[in-house]
DNA sequence: CCCCCCCC
């Protein structure tokens, strides 16, 4: 087999010219900065005559080395690419690919060699002076009077002609070649997200800012406006919407609070210039979207950051919470999601996205960067300030999804993943070993409480809103606290209740904490604390009134060690009514399996 | 210059 390089076409691209769909070899790949998600990759190229590094694969592409698909003596067509001059440090400037589409032709393993005897490329090897292969910009008012000022907050040796050559050729510059050492560019990028205007006060001072993140065909960058700047453009600035940005400050992205991939963030200064870009937007991509099926949630880690679309089935009422951690007052709202994957999952909205969230025509629900998190066994997402929600956004699978949803989909059975555990019986739990693993397992049960433990199942725990330790009375109207390692004066009740609890194939111990102690015996920790002190016998009732009561369970098995010896341990996440309704379905459903009939 | 992204 013999492959045809496109000879001479990488001089043609380093000169500044276009060459259609060249097909070069791969003949190594070098990471050139990021890791993770921020990871970008250079490509050392060859069309057979020469051979240069300075192809860089767009980040959507990443995968593709990552994986080994793009492996070493692969040759490739490059199906669309552009290219930046770059001003270098001390060397002049240097011209740079980013390959923004690729077909392998044959994978590295079956070329297994360099093809031809491509020479290094030198910079001495160009012809004089191309005209530069760019997007023109269509004249819109919004290059400053070029070099009216002094270039450069970044202290770099610009050169001005340059400068001005760059700018009246009018081109825009791909966003994926932005860095701090350059500061003449014009972007043309869409709008992909748009925080609210938000405050900060602190030791350094205190003012407003807005962040939004925009695309183009090459990479994404957040961009930052901060006070007059933030009050000049907040307006201006739509989601969606093309525009030219121009005069920004280029720094470093602080990663730990970006997800974005790329290596910097841009700031707008008082030179920045922004204008609309009306007349073709078309060229730029619409959102790329990484949706995962619904039913995949389940095996993914927490803190994966995913892309998920789907029909919104249930709308929970917003509710209100206050952070422990930082005494904020919160509102939320967890929405069902489902997809043809027949799964369902829960994705939290925050505050004024909860709001305003209405789901009662069932509205497709897209969000871009929803954080997965998982609780007690189960997984969920989280939406995030910078997740990117859409409803019935215009895309082939929201319509797909619509169709489906509508055409039956509505009534298909779903395993919801955000559920807290599958229904098992403790014959199923047994004979499935649970509980062996590191985390516990998770189940849902319908039981009975066949007995409880009244002696101990209330204690003096510690005041403290974190602590719940059980305090040593010190005889003398003072408490203390071992870990708290103080005396304190007072205390609050709570609750440590064993129980015994049977279904139709067996019966387990079980430990109850305190809420979901409460939640059994249908009374306060304070109340109970209350008897036990006052009223010794209607103590004794609380815990007798419960004795066969039905209950919806959640569990958490754990085998757990004690001196050589290895026992189960439940612990009940929470005791709910039974809801009847939902229990004969699920007995409905049941019988039809296990006998085969449907009806 | 922000950097919060939460809760059970």
């Amino acid at each position: 087999m013999s492959y045809n390089l496109s000879e001479g076409s990488l001089e043609v691209i380093m000169n500044g010219g276009h060459y259609d769909k060249p097909i070069m070899q791969v003949l190594g790949s070098k990471k050139i900065q990021g890791s993770g998600a921020n990871e970008r990759f250079r490509l050392l190229v060859s069309d057979g005559r020469h051979s240069h590094s300075f192809a860089m694969l767009a980040t959507q592409l990443n995968d593709k080395l990552i994986t080994g698909e793009l492996s070493d003596y692969s040759v490739v067509q490059i199906d669309r690419f552009v290219t930046s001059l770059l001003k270098n440090t001390g060397k002049g400037e240097k011209r740079v690919m980013i390959i923004l589409d690729i077909t392998i032709i044959a994978p590295g393993t079956s070329v297994g060699k360099k093809l031809g005897n491509p020479q290094t490329w030198t910079e001495e090897s160009a012809t004089s002076n191309p005209a530069p292969v760019m997007q023109p910009v269509p004249k819109p008012n919004l290059i400053p009077t070029p070099m009216s000022k002094p270039a450069s907050t970044t202290g770099m040796n610009m050169n001005t002609s340059i400068n001005s050559s760059l700018l009246s050729s009018q081109m825009t510059h791909p966003i994926a070649s932005l860095s701090p050492y350059q500061n003449k560019w014009v972007i043309r990028a869409r709008v992909m997200n748009k925080s609210g205007i938000r405050t900060w006060s602190n030791a350094k001072g205190e003012g407003k800012l807005f962040s939004m993140d925009l695309f183009d065909e090459s990479g994404e960058i957040r961009a930052t406006a901060f006070k007059n700047e933030c009050d000049k453009f907040y307006d201006m600035i739509q989601v969606d919407k093309v525009y030219y940005i121009s005069r920004c400050q280029l720094k470093t992205a602080n990663k730990q609070f970006t997800n974005l991939k790329n290596d910097y963030e841009m700031t707008f200064t008082a030179d920045t210039v922004i204008s609309e870009c009306t007349d073709d937007s078309s060229s730029l991509p619409d959102i790329k979207y990484d949706f995962i099926p619904i039913n995949t949630i389940a095996d993914k880690s927490p803190d994966t950051i995913v892309d998920i679309i789907g029909v919104c089935k249930y709308a929970a009422d917003i509710q209100e919470l206050t952070a422990k951690s930082t005494g904020k007052l919160l509102k939320k709202r967890e929405v069902t999601l489902v997809d043809s994957s027949g799964g369902a999952v829960s994705l939290t909205l925050w505050g004024s996205e909860a709001e305003k969230f209405d789901g009662s025509s069932n509205p497709v629900v897209v969000a871009k960067g929803a954080r997965l998190t998982e609780f007690n066994g189960s997984k969920s997402l989280s939406c995030l300030a910078s997740t990117m929600m859409r409803l019935n956004p215009d895309l082939a699978e929201a319509h797909k999804l619509r169709g489906w949803y509508d055409n039956g989909g509505a009534d298909m059975d779903i395993v919801n993943i955000s559920a807290n555990g599958e229904w098992l019986t403790f014959r199923d739990a047994e004979s499935r070993q649970l509980g062996s693993g590191e985390k516990g397992d998770y189940y849902s049960l319908l039981g009975v409480i066949t007995f409880t433990f009244s002696d101990n199942a209330v204690y003096k725990a510690c005041p403290q809103d974190q602590c719940n330790k059980k305090l040593v009375d010190q005889d003398n109207g003072l408490y203390r606290c071992e870990k708290c390692n103080r005396e304190y004066p007072n205390f609050k009740h709570r609750l440590l209740m064993t129980a015994s609890v049977s279904d139709p194939t067996g019966d387990q111990r079980v430990t109850a904490f305190n809420e979901a102690a409460e939640a059994v015996l249908a009374r306060p920790a304070a109340e109970l604390g209350q008897l036990l002190d006052y009223d010794k016998s209607g103590y004794a009732q609380a815990f007798d009134d419960v004795k066969f009561k039905t209950f919806v369970f959640k569990f958490r098995a754990k085998v757990e060690t004690h001196n050589d010896e290895t026992r189960l341990k439940t612990i009940v996440m929470n005791a709910q009514p039974v809801d009847y309704k939902d229990a004969n379905a699920r007995l409905i459903k049941s019988i039809k399996t296990i006998t085969g009939i449907q009806v």
